[in-house]
DNA sequence: ACAAGGTTAAGAAATAGGCTTAACCTAAGT
DNA sequence: ACTTAGGTTAAGCCTATTTCTTAACCTTGT
């Protein structure tokens, strides 16, 4: 059962009762994504968090030049979403696209919501979790202003080994702010 | 009553009631803050969340050159700390300090675990502000990846218009990633 | 098996941003 | 109020980093 990955993620945090994984089952979406297929496009209001079960995402935005720049990656047992839209309701202004054929499981904001209300034990395990992606998203940003990119893509292959490989190296470019040429030859150097 | 700026501070989430509020008062401790004093400084474990009733202080890190590179900060009504050090209970690599004489509310983690755990409203409220904070930031790395020191510097004017009168620029500079004169030259164009 | 997309290469060109020095100005602390 | 440290602007030089362009080759998805 798909979803007993997620009451396992969960479980990290703080075990579920049976009557919270049930309505957690209720409440959440099994959905199949194709390679390239958006879960969010811009202008679309984000109305889901997503689970990833299997398979890859990036999260990006797109600048004036037509350029795509990687804001955030989310494989297996990540969580993927453009909260500040999920929260406001306002059109996003990010994509949100399957790099591979992937699984994720959705749940809707009302949906999040009774959660919230009714379990409290839900609050508790996605504020850990988003603090523990507000350490990792704070590290990035002092990497960014404080490094080349030289730094920023060895920094990235330490960090997230597993991504480095699984990914193509152009989506690494965008993920770090540098062309694929450049990336290119940071990779020959070393 | 300090604790009032606290409570209000909250209840722009939700209300707390006539016991939460209590238990808040026992646990949390007032501080004054010199100019220049540090509040956390590296091979510090991160002992406080604290809250800035007023004044304004800066968290950054230091590189292998003795340059302080700007992560965040403070002013009134906003909360700064190390979480990853406050979580893991590593030491930090960080400081936070007060740029201007400054007065704070802190509480210490054994004190914030107790009013998780008896009022899960903490939970929800810690909840919701750091999912705010983890949008700002996550804004600043797309800023970071996708543009230059000169739109990042309009942008972060536009975005907080009253830091950006309040703080030395040399502050502002290595938020954004610049030298102070590289700075200058920016603003001497426009 | 084909086509699209990813990877490496290499050279030229741009430029963004650093460094240095210095003079001036502002504001903090005594 | 005075002193001094620290912030600000200036100007010029400099160069490392990065982009751009083109291209050929290689992988991978369908």
């Amino acid at each position: 059962m798909p979803i007993d990955q997620l009451i396992e993620h969960f479980a990290q945090y703080i075990p579920l009762r049976e009557i919270e994984k049930n309505e957690l089952k209720q409440r959440v979406v099994e959905k199949k994504v194709k390679r390239r297929q958006f879960i969010l496009q811009q202008n679309d209001v984000c109305k889901h968090y997503t689970f990833v079960l299997s398979g890859c995402f990036k999260m990006y935005g797109v600048d004036d030049n037509g350029t795509e720049h990687n804001i955030q990656f989310a494989a297996e047992n990540e969580w993927i979403a453009d909260i500040g839209s999920f929260h406001s309701g306002k059109e996003s202004r990010l994509y949100i696209e399957a790099i591979e054929p992937s699984v994720v499981l959705q749940i809707e904001k009302p949906n999040l919501i009774y959660l919230y209300h009714n379990h409290p034990k839900f609050d508790r395990i996605f504020r850990v979790i988003v603090e523990e992606k507000f350490i990792e998203i704070q590290n990035r940003v002092l990497q960014n202003i404080s490094s080349t990119a030289d730094e920023r893509y060895h920094t990235f292959r330490e960090q997230y080994p597993q991504l480095a490989n699984r990914l193509p190296n152009t989506q690494i470019a965008s993920y770090i702010g540098i062309t694929p040429e450049f990336l290119s030859k940071i990779r020959r150097v070393k």
